[in-house]
DNA sequence: GCCGTTTTCGGCCCGACTGTTTTCAGTCG
């Protein structure tokens, strides 16, 4: 079992305990146990199962360890199905309309009992909820309009969805003459694969009452009400927060309003045990004020390292054997892998590649069309395969400053064989092997399905490792850990497929290859000219998970990446 | 529920906004 899957049942056991209006403290010790699992390099299922001594791990002590044995063992806990089976499901239903939270909705669940979100939506429309005490009329309007909201899902968007968003929002108040300085702060800045809303920090100029004046310029859909500090207003159904603060307070407030709660909860801590106090507008000591003049100067003061935007997750940012100064960046990749032409699926022929690539001054691409199972997107019959490859090689024979790798996106089959014989396979320089159809087995089947493609000595990257597809599938059942170490013992590289829908693998398991001295190979899994700007979400993700270049497969120059697909790097 | 070089008990991060209430609890980020 993962990591990952144990602090999922732990987190969904603190969301209870919290609708339940347990204590505060005990609902936060979970969550601070669910970080602390997601940041472990080492599977615990595994290490309880082999008898070795557990580490210490921070946040975990003998009641949560006892669940988490329980859930080792038998997938749950007996504390959560007792909770489970005594909350009534419409309480954590309540909980999700925005402005109803644990208290309210258990008020509402005693004295109105509702048993779904439509009674309480009538309860609403027949004014019973404006007379319960605590409540009236503006809260139910208010819960009446959210419950539309929950039903049409205010729901997370892609990374680059929200990117749009943003995008014009940073035009429009560039726009501005009177805002001086603003910034998107939020899950959006962390780089976060998914975003909920998005957070600006604002300063106006002086004397100027900058959101009254942004409320007027009828730019947003909707401004629903604020005051004199925050407004929240909607753009393309998504929610935008605005805060305005003086210069003054600038860094502060973006350093605060980009989060995550997790790890300011833990950078507060940490200023509490050194006298200080921190907040969106300064750093306290007693009640002397410390001016911030940038988000590296808060760190300092904290006696801390500068932990960038992508990595404050409340993960890894406070091991010390994690270098964030020496972090992947777009510039360090040197070439692309797993591109696909109009061969199948993809739309652009050999020659536009060629010139694109070397317009970005790549020095190499590895060129992945699908196989021959995948018939649904045109993959290539043996034939096709080798008269793809000659053409490669007069290519090849007329560039010298830029070399075109030859590949096949090979579909892993459900035995984990690859799709082509030994005979075909051995024309190409490398293989990317990755699953495309049957998804539906167990976990042992399909942990050894893969493993066995990971062995073939023509595997070269394992492709998509999950096959998650970002808010609509989930990936397929995995045993990650044993897949990371397959693949560092064979020298397979694991693709951060950089597509928004996949980034996968996900950035919660970087550490752990790291550790086991594995690389990354970051691949836009491009189909298109446009889909090789994807390049930039798989660079984020990399970094959430803190990446140093020299894990990453494609920062080789070409006499390197030569080598390495060649064994002898 | 976890933690500890002042502590094995008593802490545990901080502030804005809202709505309902006459001084504050609940929610959110």
């Amino acid at each position: 079992m993962e990591n990952a899957s144990i602090a999922k049942i732990l987190e969904e056991y603190a969301k209870y305990l919290e609708i339940n209006n347990e204590d505060f403290f005990r609902v936060r010790a979970y969550n601070a146990a669910v970080r602390s699992l997601l940041g472990l390099d080492f599977n615990i299922a595994e290490k309880l199962k082999s008898g070795e001594d557990l580490p210490k791990i921070k946040g975990v002590g003998k009641n949560i360890l006892s669940h988490i044995e329980e859930i080792v063992n038998f997938g749950t806990f007996q504390e959560l199905e007792d909770i489970k089976s005594n909350t009534p499901e419409i309480l954590i239903v309540m909980n999700k309309i925005p402005g109803v939270g644990a208290k309210k909705a258990y008020k509402i669940y005693k004295e109105l009992r509702v048993n779904s979100l439509g009674e309480l939506e009538y309860a609403c429309i027949e004014n019973r909820l404006a007379m319960l005490e605590g409540f009236g009329e503006k809260s139910q309007n208010k819960i009446l309009k959210n419950i539309e909201y929950v039903k049409l899902s205010m729901q997370r968007r892609l990374l680059a969805d929200a990117g749009e968003t943003a995008e014009k929002i940073r035009r429009f108040f560039e726009s501005l003459n009177y805002v001086e300085k603003f910034e998107i702060a939020g899950s959006y800045r962390r780089k976060l694969e998914t975003v909920k809303d998005l957070d600006l920090v604002i300063v106006g100029q002086e004397g100027s009452s900058v959101l009254e004046k942004i409320s007027n310029e009828n730019f947003f859909d909707e401004i629903k009400r604020g005051g004199e500090k925050l407004i929240s207003a909607v753009l393309d159904g998504m929610q935008v927060d605005l805060r305005c603060f003086d210069k003054s307070e600038f860094y502060s407030a973006l350093h605060h309003f980009t989060g995550s709660k997790a790890h300011h909860e833990q950078l507060r801590g940490i200023a509490k045990s050194k006298g200080l106090k921190i907040n969106e507008y300064c750093i306290f000591q007693g009640d002397k004020r410390i001016e911030v003049n940038s988000e590296e100067e808060i760190y300092k003061i904290l006696g801390l390292k500068y932990v960038p935007p992508e990595m404050r997750e409340g993960i890894f940012e406070f091991r010390d054997d994690i270098d964030f100064s020496n972090l992947i960046s777009e510039k360090d990749i040197k070439g692309i892998f797993h591109i696909h032409t109009n061969y199948s699926d993809g739309s652009m022929g050999l020659q536009d590649i060629l010139d694109y690539c070397k317009s970005k001054n790549y020095k190499y691409a590895g060129i992945s069309d699908h196989s021959r199972s995948a018939f649904y997107a045109g993959g290539l019959k043996d034939e096709e395969l080798l008269e793809q490859i000659e053409k490669i090689d007069a290519i090849n024979a007329e560039n010298s400053e830029f070399f075109i790798f030859k590949g096949i996106e090979s579909d892993i089959l459900p035995d984990g064989s690859l799709d082509y014989s030994d005979d075909v396979l051995q024309n190409l320089d490398f293989v990317i092997a990755s699953v495309h159809s049957g998804f539906n087995m167990t976990k042992p089947e399909m942990t050894e399905r893969i493993v066995r493609a990971v062995n073939n000595p023509y595997t070269k990257i394992l492709g998509h490792p999950t096959g998650r597809l970002l808010l609509s599938r989930e990936g397929y059942d995995v045993d990650v850990y044993e897949i990371i170490r397959q693949c560092c013992r064979n020298n397979v590289a694991i693709e951060l497929n950089c597509n928004p829908y996949r980034l996968d693998i996900d950035w919660r398991y970087l550490q752990v290859l790291v550790k086991e001295g594995g690389k990354v190979i970051l691949c836009p899994d491009a189909h298109s000219k446009k889909g090789f700007e994807d390049i930039k979400y798989g660079v984020f993700m990399a970094r959430k998970g803190g990446l140093p270049p020299d894990c990453v497969l494609n920062t080789l120059d070409k006499k390197e990446m030569t080598a390495y697909l060649l064994g002898n790097f």
